[in-house]
DNA sequence: TTTTAATCGTTATATTATAACGTTTAACTT
DNA sequence: AAGTTAAACGTTATAATATAACGATTAAAA
């Protein structure tokens, strides 16, 4: 028997329902915390974002919010994501244009994001030796960082079990 | 007396004629060597790109490519962008939707991109340490890798020395 | 030399994101 | 509590980035 060392994100595979509550609490407090405003609109949009592990796009949010929130316009949006962003309870992934639900909120954030090309669903690591490695080699260029963004494309695990899912093209 | 131990990518303290030259030399061979065509659009635009070390956008090429190629239009750029990506010619820069010639065509493509704030230049580094902890830690993960791209922004080391540029905010 | 595939021209439109300005709401001050 | 200030939001418009689709042309292969 093998023991599954890698979080399957799949509602069926765990509680999502915890999962999505987890991550609204914890950005409550933070918010309450730091005294900026965790609005309605930022809560719901946050919470749409969270309806899954996949990346989502700006205007897929702005569809899916239209319903709760009539007036709901693209500034509607980007401000709630900048909001969110700044915030530290969103990523941005920069190679899709898209935003998905950060999952340690509060923790530290240069991250590096597992990026699924088959169910687009975004796995956060934290890959404390990746940072270090990236330090080390900025320091020798001089280089002051202000941000840092590590976004690997291809297969999860849990996609490369089904059938008809491309896993080719692999590097490193 | 200190040894500079970065690249200094001005057009002024390196000779940059010649660094375009060997880009496009270097292009030629390669896409000769492959059998794929370098058509005069594809040149010139690599040529562009190569005009400076900054991240370059699709329709700054494009208004610059106009004067030489009439007809150009955002498809032209867009499909010149796609091959020469495809032939490792050079980097999309996911994090400004930019572009940037690549400095090791050829060669292994995994690359770590320093962004500066300040003077937009793109500097790239091979980073063997990073790409194998970034493949240690995917391993653990299951995951099967397409793609990486490992961008930091931040101020290089040339505008650190440049009077009033914000050097604040920086991490690791 | 015919056939096929690649490249390019062209028009249109989709997608992503921001600017600007007025109004409302919340927070702070007295 | 009333007045003041700042933050958030509504709204319109438009900028910036990118792709689809299809016909014409050019290059490569048979």
């Amino acid at each position: 028997m093998t023991t599954q060392t890698y979080p399957n994100l799949s509602p069926l595979a765990h509680n999502h329902t915890q999962c999505v509550s987890e991550a609204l609490v914890t950005a409550e407090h933070l918010c309450a915390e730091r005294g900026v405003q965790l609005t309605p609109i930022r809560h719901k949009v946050l919470e749409l974002i969270w309806e899954s592990h996949k990346a989502v796009k700006a205007y897929e949010l702005l569809d899916r919010l239209k319903p709760l929130q009539q007036a709901a316009k693209p500034a509607t949006i980007y401000r709630a994501l900048d909001f969110l962003m700044e915030q530290g309870l969103i990523h941005r992934v920069e190679s899709l244009n898209a935003f998905v639900g950060c999952s340690c909120s509060g923790l530290q954030h240069e991250q590096l994001l597992l990026i699924c090309k088959n169910c687009q669903e975004v796995e956060e690591r934290s890959a404390k030796k990746v940072m270090a490695a990236v330090s080390q080699e900025i320091k020798q260029a001089g280089f002051i960082v202000h941000s840092k963004a590590i976004e690997v494309h291809g297969i999860c695990a849990k996609c490369q079990t089904l059938p008809g899912v491309n896993v080719n093209n692999s590097v490193g």
